[in-house]
DNA sequence: AAAATATGTCAACATGGCTGACTTAAAAAC
DNA sequence: GTTTTTAAGTCAGCCATGTTGACATATTTT
């Protein structure tokens, strides 16, 4: 984007358009996990309980370490919300089969329901974004939020068809 | 974006394209967040000083009402991280001459300079990725966030120039 | 004069992070 | 085969930041 350096654009466009884009992440996510944290408190749960059913639900059978390194929070953290989603039958543990120390972590049907209801209502306000806009756009979008991960977040993250096709 | 529905695209992509997107939020916000809450934290502040910091720098003079209705939390939580930032001498307040019940909120030059920094550290990373892409890869950032907004959130975004140019 | 508004305050509670210290069982290393 | 490391869990307490409810004060509006 070189363009933005050129003359062009004047130096105050430049930092206006960065406070924008500031503005829009904080917009953006205060209002992509509204309705969701709606829909889980009125199953007794939060945000973070979503987030340990997401990722065990795209995960399924993963271990604790390598949960804990996707959320980046301590284990007393996970424990506390991890116990709780066990013990109302939203995910079961099975010991590892090659190493017995390990505790495998799935959805039960009652926690893939819960994963599917919760995730389908950001999917929608993807999906109705999306639709508003130009592919081009859409793929810009993704691009943009790839460029602002850290080096170490990319390999947390599952790559889809389509990224890989560009 | 109507392709993404023709056959071209099956179902299980657009499925996948919109987790990826649920995952990009998720890491690029946490990334997007950490280091700011790195340099607060060095100050005895949190991301929500940060928050009133960064509006009330943004709209010099705001009263209490109005900046309640951006960051959209109730007075009693403002107050704790308002009062801190005016002990502080971040912030000072001055009663309104219209009317005499409002108090007005400025940053001092203290503030401005903590402002300054912290949204430093978050312009600087929007700056690396916008630079990693194509401008067009910009706008279609840009159009992506603003159709995941609610209607009642566009009110309180500062439009800029280049948005409005397009 | 009465009602509504802008602001502030006290108290209590929930969520979801954190640290530190310690246990248990299994795997790996010696 | 004993020691060390690792995976997982637990207890206790702290902190930041959100919430509700109740109430006070000054000022403006009706």
């Amino acid at each position: 984007m070189a363009d933005l350096k050129t003359p062009h654009h004047p130096l105050f466009l430049r930092e206006e358009e960065l406070r924008y884009s500031i503005e829009l992440m904080f917009f953006a996510y205060r209002d992509f996990t509204a309705e969701a944290d709606t829909m889980l408190a009125s199953c007794g749960l939060g945000r973070a309980h979503h987030r340990v059913i997401y990722f065990v639900g795209r995960n399924p059978g993963i271990n604790v370490s390598d949960l804990l390194a996707i959320l980046n929070i301590t284990k007393q953290s996970l424990s506390r919300v991890l116990s709780h989603l066990i013990t109302d039958d939203y995910i079961c543990q099975e010991q590892g089969t090659t190493d017995k120390r390990q505790r495998l972590l799935s959805l039960t049907d009652k926690g893939k329901t819960l994963e599917h209801d919760v995730t389908m209502i950001q999917r929608r306000r993807f999906a109705q974004a999306f639709k508003s806009v130009s592919t081009n756009d859409v793929t810009g979008f993704i691009s943009v939020m790839e460029a602002m991960l850290d080096d170490k977040t990319l390999p947390l993250l599952r790559r889809t068809p389509m990224t890989r096709m560009k």
